[in-house]
RNA sequence: GCUCCUGUAGUUCAAUGGAUAGAACAUUGGUCUCCGGAACCGAAGAUCUGGGUUCGACUCCCAGCGGGAGCGCCA
């Protein structure tokens, strides 16, 4: 018989069903089941507790009923604490066990397929063209990777869409600067991005101190918009500049999108968003904007979704719509999930709403919308960092000093390796230390930029996690043996650092759920540096290098399967790590 | 003005209403002939204030104080 891969659901089910076989207990019982502290077991069921005081009767009677009407097992022991837990201590013969049957990477993989696998796009990343990605861009990059890659990894199909910001006001902006100073976007120098930027910054300042460079600005943008072809060569220009600076920053940080629709792309299908929601009777003129009211919800009541200016151009709301009613028809996506800064929750919940109406009103399914909003990376001064004005650190210039001071290191870990791949471990090293530096909070949180905090390497980090994964490769090269060999001969855990370690193996699934169910990365950073303090201990008390074979054995297999769990997890973080370093 | 988010050791973070609030950095004391010190073991240190709900509250509710965001033609 096999294990369950996920324990949770199995003791909640094992739980119901005996409950179902006694008179005190109902259908109202949860049994509720999760991972306890060490203290206490390795599951507990807390449910008997409130269902208890909903009948009106003892928690700790109604508990030791339960406990005593539960099938003998020899996979675990039950008992009951405290005012009314139980608490299950796994057998160390079902411990080794369970790690034998789902350590190994592949069967990881295998058994944390969903039943039912949908296709979701996920829509990360959407830098504005023209601009460069700075330091506050990082965000949506390297969480909506590691989203895709959490729902992959369990079977959906995801769609990486990266939907680019190359429509907007911005462009006539940047066209009055342009023309303004006359400049040759063939030849912008070194660094054509950064130029680009700067003439945005300058046509900027303009248009705030002059009203009548407003005015042009504004012209040139509808002129793109009517397709001139003047500007529209412009336009095709400055994206192409602007892409290529994006690629390089993807590459390094192993991020490919399937497709980089930008708003441009939908710039032809926004007619039909008005007429549907216009037939429809959802919009309405005010103002000489069309919007959209919702006359039920608190806020959107008054507060409007603006689909059409009264100049007559789209907006970012028109093109969201646009969107979403091409990803629905064109990808039949089932689920859409838009990873954005938080300040951007009302536009997403007034489109939402918006298109709830849409789709209903054209029989349409509507996919399940998400907004994985996460908060926003401040300067110095507490304010959010901006492009418009000061000049935030670049994103690129952050992810080569972290590749720089990755690189210091390894030189001085290793004095006589090749230059080539001293780069490759310091980007692996560099590049996972930033990422893990964002990923590891709750994404919700606003985050002062630090140098310090995205380039730690010690401690709560990714070098850390990657450090356990090398020392581990080092033990299997040193024995000359391979983490994919069968352990048939390991006995069961038996010491503290033995239990320890393998109890938290069996706490992946958990983590997995939990990052899924709530769509936070954290969830699986906490779990796998929890993994990997626990497997540093035990790599501290306990030599797996002995003559005594059965230890040895579970030692190794202890070994293949935290480092088969850490590669896992990371690798959903998006994570590279390394055979030494 | 309306709405939303947020307040946890010195600092940066964690904790599906559950048992003694968990880490990292910094401070500090140890471990080193070790299968890799990017490590391990220890010490000290925290839930903004006041009410309420609950068997049980960092978590939920109310009020206050502090920080931040959004609110008609930016995205």
């Amino acid at each position: 018989m096999s294990t369950s891969f996920d324990l949770v659901p199995a003791l909640d089910n094992l739980l119901v069903q005996t409950a179902s076989t006694l008179d005190e207990f109902t259908d109202l019982f949860e049994p509720q089941t999760r991972s306890a502290d060490e203290r206490f077991g390795d599951f507990q069921a807390n449910g008997v507790l409130p269902f208890a005081k909903r009948m009106g009767k003892n928690p700790r009677e109604l508990a030791q009923k339960l406990i005593d009407a539960l099938p003998g097992s020899d996979n675990w022991t039950v008992e009951l604490a405290g005012p009314g837990f139980i608490n299950f201590t796994l057998s160390p013969e079902f411990l080794l066990k369970w790690i034998g049957e789902h350590g190994p990477a592949e069967n990881l993989k295998s058994a944390a397929q969903t039943a039912e696998h949908s296709k979701v796009v996920v829509d990360y990343s959407s830098p504005n063209t023209a601009k460069q990605m700075h330091v506050g861009h990082i965000r949506s990059t390297i969480i909506g990777e590691s989203i895709a890659r959490i729902l992959a990894f369990q079977g959906h199909e995801i769609i990486r869409d990266n939907h680019l910001g190359d429509w907007g006001t911005q462009f006539g902006i940047l066209l009055l600067a342009i023309k303004e100073e006359a400049v040759s976007l063939d030849n912008l120098g070194d660094d054509p991005i950064a130029r680009l930027e700067d003439l945005y910054r300058q046509g900027n300042a303009r248009i705030k101190e002059d009203e009548a460079a407003l005015a042009q600005a504004r012209q040139e943008l509808v002129k793109l918009q009517d397709g001139d072809p003047g500007n529209l060569q412009l336009w095709e220009k400055i994206r192409d500049i602007s892409m290529s600076s994006f690629l390089n920053i993807y590459e390094l940080l192993d991020v490919r999108f399937d497709h980089a629709l930008g708003e441009s792309f939908y710039r032809d299908k926004v007619d039909d968003v008005y007429h549907g929601l216009t037939r429809h009777h959802i919009c309405q003129e005010d103002d000489g904007a069309l919007v959209v009211f919702h006359p039920e919800h608190k806020r959107f009541a008054k507060q409007p979704f603006i689909i059409r200016k009264s100049d007559g151009a789209s907006n970012y709301a028109t093109t969201d719509l646009a969107t979403l009613s091409y990803r629905q028809k064109e990808w039949q996506a089932e689920q859409i999930i838009y990873v954005t800064d938080g300040r951007q929750r009302d536009h997403f919940e007034q489109l939402f709403l918006t298109a709830g109406k849409w789709f209903e009103a054209e029989e349409k399914t509507l996919p399940k919308l998400d907004h994985v909003w996460f908060g926003t990376i401040l300067g110095d001064d507490n304010k959010a960092i901006k492009t418009r004005d000061g000049k935030p650190v670049k994103l690129i210039d952050l992810l080569e000093e972290a590749i720089k001071r990755a690189a210091e290191m390894v030189r001085q870990k290793n004095a006589d390796l090749p230059q080539e791949e001293v780069k490759r471990r310091a980007e692996i090293i560099g590049l996972g230390a930033v990422k893990y530096a964002d990923l590891s909070q709750d994404r919700t949180l606003d985050y002062v930029f630090s140098w310090e905090k995205m380039l730690a390497m010690q401690g709560n980090t990714a070098p850390y996690l990657q450090y356990a994964v090398a020392r581990i490769h080092s033990i299997f090269r040193k024995m000359n043996r391979q983490p994919t060999d069968s352990f048939a001969n390991a006995r069961p855990p038996e010491s503290d650092p033995e239990r320890k370690l393998s109890r938290k193996l069996l706490f992946f699934p958990l983590a997995l759920k939990q990052a899924t169910r709530e769509l936070k990365p954290h969830f699986l950073c906490t779990y796998l540096y929890e993994l990997a303090t626990e497997f540093s201990s035990f790599y501290n008390q306990e030599k797996v290098m002995v003559d005594e074979e059965e230890a040895r054995e579970l030692r190794l297999l202890l070994c293949a399967s935290t480092q088969s769990v850490l590669l896992t997890g990371l690798g959903l973080l998006g994570i590279e790590t390394l055979e030494e370093m």
